[in-house]
DNA sequence: CGAAGCTGATAATGCGCATTAGTAGCGCGG
DNA sequence: CCGCGCTACTAATGCGCATTATCAGCTTCG
């Protein structure tokens, strides 16, 4: 329509105006206004095949993404994600196509579209070993929001920093006069269980209290073990605590203090405010984005871990027989 | 690697049993086997560039899709979009790079990607006219979530049907004893907002009662219009109207009956349990992306709606001096 | 006045796949 | 022993773009 080569097209519409390439503004203007006209848009499929790069970052979850199940835990990140991806002119890619395989969502399935996105994300609790060595070894851009260990290699990730935040939250709680406290949870399986756990133990050594670790929320178990404070991994057991404490008439945090380990990843409806820390996750999301396009640009492994921020709360007092 | 051509690879890859192509099992076998060790899986792109179609759906949101803002409003429909998505094993491509132009996203921006997408899906309160026309004109397979007026065409969408929601709201409210109903909102702008006015209309005419318009939520204009039940169109304004009715030493529904016509876009802390009905949010969502898929196959211009459930709520009653 | 230099554009190529049009190899009937 | 019909593959082509190499037309300079 404008009389002119395919390549010339091409070569406005991607503005290149180096000294290798010179195009005559009448011709440029021409094309231009026949691009307006029509409103052409170049098919960006074809476009990702001939130079390997479509400004589309894929989002990969365990879990389903938006079902309210986890929702509330997980939409924090994406809010994060989103946010930086608008600002980097990206789109995001959600890979929900990844069947449950086996209960599991799997990133390389049959039909794996990883490779669709320039690089992509990783949001989970947990994330497959294989999965994540094989990212590594076909050379997959990624980052994971979450810190995870080596898999074959060093993994890109933007973490949260659990143990220096389960350790001050340990020293406020021993400032208060509890000197036997318990950790509820696994504290292993996933990266982030065994850092709070890692943070629980190096805080009761440094401290010099007791430190005990109950895999089950049974408050029978809390005080058999003769605990005034009590860690716990998921908020969901916190709520569990609690609620078992005030059936038997025991009050919180007067008779029991119960601090949050930021995580609530099982929903459970609560309105408790947990003495504890708040995990970072839309910067966790916004930042992991950014890096991922700073690995696009230049490459590189990045480990980051960003610091919680505490949260007073009030299920954190003295322990009733407290003597200062 | 097996020592065939790419054409083979790519039959074996695609399941070809046709009579019109015949792979000798034991090379089909000798190929697959490759496959499992090399862990090859076609590209994507390279796919969709040569057969026009990727099982990729875009989503368009004129507002971010998750920012806790209108998170609440938008993320039913997301749910009913991912679920329905992942049940017709595709992924979703959320067009998050269309820069805010003029404060307003546009589908067609400078570097439209939209056609990355086989289809796709529109949320928003109001879309934009002339995108919509584009949309049709090229040709570009989509479903509305929300009815939309024709814009140079039949647009094809699932909206909520607010009519006769709003109708049989009406009837209620008026069994209760209501003579005289306010409607408080635009009644404009957005066919969701256009649709419950009508209704309203068709209501107050066909029931014979008193329907008064206000544009803002002020309880003044409520209480100079001698009005005893009001229909608010944008949840928030309801919260408004409650609050400034308490203020005043009002009750509510004792002395003032509120009906939510379903929307609650703007952010606002509500414990209100508004009386009114709902919108069945993750089931458009969820039927949007099913008639997506219809029309990716068979074509056409789908265009439905869903009921709205009533919902009883507590803020509705007889009004104060009823003499039934 | 011919060659070198520059400008402004184009033909050709490749990206990784699906698809179409063949084509070897082989058994078989005549 | 030639040709026909099958089977089981492969060579070639196109998708829509970015990129590279190339080329035609003009200036300018010696």
């Amino acid at each position: 329509m404008a009389g002119v080569s395919q390549t010339t097209v091409s070569l406005v519409l991607n503005n290149r105006a180096d000294s290798e390439v010179r195009i005559a503004p009448e011709t440029r203007e021409r094309v231009l206004r026949v691009i307006r006209e029509t409103g052409y848009v170049a098919d960006p499929v074809a476009r990702r095949l001939a130079d390997r790069r479509n400004r589309i970052l894929g989002v990969f979850t365990y879990e389903a993404v938006f079902p309210a199940a986890s929702a509330d835990f997980y939409h924090p990140f994406l809010v994060g994600i989103e946010e930086c991806a608008e600002e980097a002119g990206c789109d995001l890619l959600l890979f929900t196509s990844g069947k449950a395989h086996g209960g599991r969502r799997r990133i390389f399935s049959e039909d794996s579209r990883v490779r669709l996105a320039d690089g992509c994300v990783l949001l989970g609790r947990t994330i497959d070993r294989d999965d994540l060595a094989r990212l590594i070894a076909e050379r997959i851009p990624f980052v994971s929001v979450g810190r995870r260990d080596d898999a074959g290699g060093p993994v890109p990730y933007v973490g949260a920093d659990y143990p220096p935040a389960v350790r001050e939250l340990a020293e406020r709680v021993v400032a208060r006069g509890h000197r036997r406290l318990a950790y509820v949870g696994a504290g292993e399986g996933a990266e982030s269980y065994a850092d709070r756990m890692r943070g629980f133990r190096e805080a009761t050594a440094a401290l010099g209290v007791e430190g005990v670790h109950l895999r089950e929320p049974r408050l029978e178990d809390v005080l058999a073990a003769g605990v005034t404070a009590v860690f716990v991994e998921e908020s969901a057991d916190g709520v569990t605590l609690v609620q078992a404490a005030r059936e038997r008439g025991m009050s919180v945090p007067a008779d029991l203090s119960v601090l949050a380990l930021g995580a609530l990843t099982r929903p459970v409806h609560i309105d408790i405010d947990f003495s504890g820390f708040r995990i970072p996750r839309r910067e966790m999301g916004h930042r992991a984005v950014e890096l991922l396009t700073q690995v696009l640009e230049r490459g590189g492994t990045p480990q980051e871990l960003l610091a919680c921020e505490p949260v007073e709360g009030s299920t954190l007092a003295a322990p009733s027989g407290a003597t200062r």
